[in-house]
DNA sequence: CATGAATGAGATTTCATTCAT
DNA sequence: TATGAATGAAATCTCATTCAT
């Protein structure tokens, strides 16, 4: 499977292996979810024993947690530092981060993170706690400060700044969840960018300061 | 129990029972997921031996479906119909429906069924078919026609119906989905009537047709 | 197996099952240990399942505990009884105790659950437990009050009672120690009469008074 | 590698690894007996890897042997020695065989190994044999004779030598097993000089010939 | 209609042991 | 000599499901 010489049974390469089992477990736990997928079938993906996958990770919930842990890091980051320091008319840079979302979540390997958290979290308070921690919480005031200064600066209509984030990002998350859980979709496809650029005119003129009527 | 004659303790209303258990299950499936619940608590909740919950539903798969069944059964109608015909302005439709859609989604026991749904639906096909052919292939084409008609009849801005749809209702859904899973909402609690007004003042305008300047 | 007609799965016998599988617990635990016992061994040897053994004990540690439980309910009373108020030589007393542990040692059966208890405790202080507050903290206090009153009413020597208790039972206990344990016994067998007897021996002259010389 | 110059951290002493491992296996089977000790366990205080252990010592089950052929090593010759061409009255032997135990009893090191015997040895009769083979078969039978010949000479009263060594060394073993097992002990601690000492005086007594009363 | 008793088939986790390096 | 990596074989416990009564 690797290059080189057939070395049936022991690989020795400690260091990839965490990586592997996560990989494995990614896969299954999306396609089956967390408590349907077995550590034989993560162990038997990622080319291991049973017991090896235990030489990694303590638990399965432990496994579980690994995998969002690393998913989720540097997932926020990027995205905040844009719009931290922005003055003047947010408008432009929710259009930047929606194209950017978007641009993410039509790589299914992406999209599956969150999907899995949304079915997991409920019953994994530590699942839902590090998604609420490492992203929500630095992505989500972000966004309302964004639309804040906005407000403030008269560049949009005098809207609750932590609600209107719902109507900014909502319908993307939506039309996702639409197409994965129920297989609803436009007929041409995912259309991601097509959803993002109809949602954005919307966006634009309903976030559009009033017209000073003369 | 319940009605007229007392018979207080040889109580056998057997038309009764499959909803107790339907009912149970609901509380159970939702609380704790569908995998994690055994039919034995689901017996022991609605007050009954786990072979008569075999009596009445032939597995645990069967429990699922029917709650599912019974939830959805008359959840569509009722909207689809004021949008079927209606012609003229479909925003005072749309928020009409927003707002009976929220008024629903603030008792939680409406609001267990699609999350239970929305998790299951990835590992049970079945689950997300009758969700999927009950309600949302009877709501999303009433809202996507009545936006068409109103695109039509240049009540509203040119937009593409289909996705416009995600607009209207992602950002409810998803107000709905951060509080439940993940606890984030706003200081003074899940706030849907503010949400909700908030967001009809973005989409009036979003979609409010381009001034026709000159 | 039992009896009638051979019925070759259901039996349908609840009240007798868990005694049923905690004389195969006892069986295996004294033979193998604890640890080294499996909840299948049991289950077969009590012909059930694995499964429903834990129908009746929730755990393979229930299991020891229940099992000590039942040996023990009864077996300090019988003898703290005939201390209790003894005024008097206690000579006799000690004797007829030291006959009926002899000849509840003599059966294997007997035997057992002490010498289990010895094993398990160690790493199982709720087995010590029971063992301690339920046997030892009645019969202990007893012998030692008995020697006590003894000694002040000058029909024994002056002895420490507390410290007497290990001369008397000592010997005994250790007799069928090392006869379980590493089968070093009488060329003629157990020989517990004889034991007892010679033990008897030496405690009646041990323990009586000084012969106050003129 | 191993030898004079001063190789502080490099330390490389084959010679004294094997011994190291005992000493960690002692005091992890001691504590929590031989099933539920992992070689992994004894590995890690020992300061090595579990492959290492297995350079020593070919099993679990031979660490176990290893461990008990080391403590008992010495322990029976030097009693013996002084018992066997013993003449005249046995009882200040006895005495003083007695104190060397208690001694040897009164720290925990030394009493461990026993008492991990006495729990492992009924599943293990490799372990009973070395004891029995290399302490009891020679130390027993010295008692034995050292009483036979002090019946002979009229030293003591005509007991059976062979139950009477019961008697002897019972009260002290069970002294320590109650304190050991379930924690019982005088209020003032174990004791085991108090406990000798009412004990030889008891014996003492129980073992002098009758007075030849007129 | 209702249930107590029972089980087969697994699931997670552990651990003594091995081997390439 | 020493070890990190790996595993086969088991052990405990769970649970959906069945059947005699």
């Amino acid at each position: 499977m690797t290059e080189l010489s057939a070395l049936p049974k022991f690989r020795r390469r400690a260091a990839e292996r965490p990586d592997e089992v996560l990989d494995a477990a990614l896969a299954l736990f999306s396609a089956q979810g967390f408590a349907r997928t077995t550590v034989a079938q993560v162990a038997a993906r990622a080319g291991l024993s049973k017991a090896a996958v235990y030489l990694y990770f303590p638990s399965k919930q432990a496994l579980l947690q690994a995998l969002v842990h690393r998913a989720v890091a540097s997932v926020a980051g990027q995205a905040v530092g844009q719009m931290q320091g922005h003055r003047g008319d947010p408008r432009p840079v929710l259009a930047g981060f929606l194209r950017q979302i978007a641009a993410r979540m039509a790589d299914p390997a992406h999209a599956a993170v969150p999907a899995l958290i949304l079915r997991e979290a409920p019953h994994s308070p530590d699942i839902a706690a590090i998604y609420r921690d490492e992203v929500l919480a630095l992505v989500m005031p972000a966004l309302t400060g964004l639309i804040a200064q906005g407000v403030a600066g008269g560049h949009i209509r005098p809207v609750d700044p932590e609600l209107t984030v719902r109507s900014v990002v909502g319908p993307l998350l939506i039309h996702v969840l639409l197409a994965r859980v129920f297989a609803i979709q436009p007929a041409d496809g995912l259309a991601l960018d097509r959803l993002v650029e109809n949602h954005l005119t919307i966006l634009d003129a309903g976030l559009a300061p009033e017209k000073a009527a003369s």
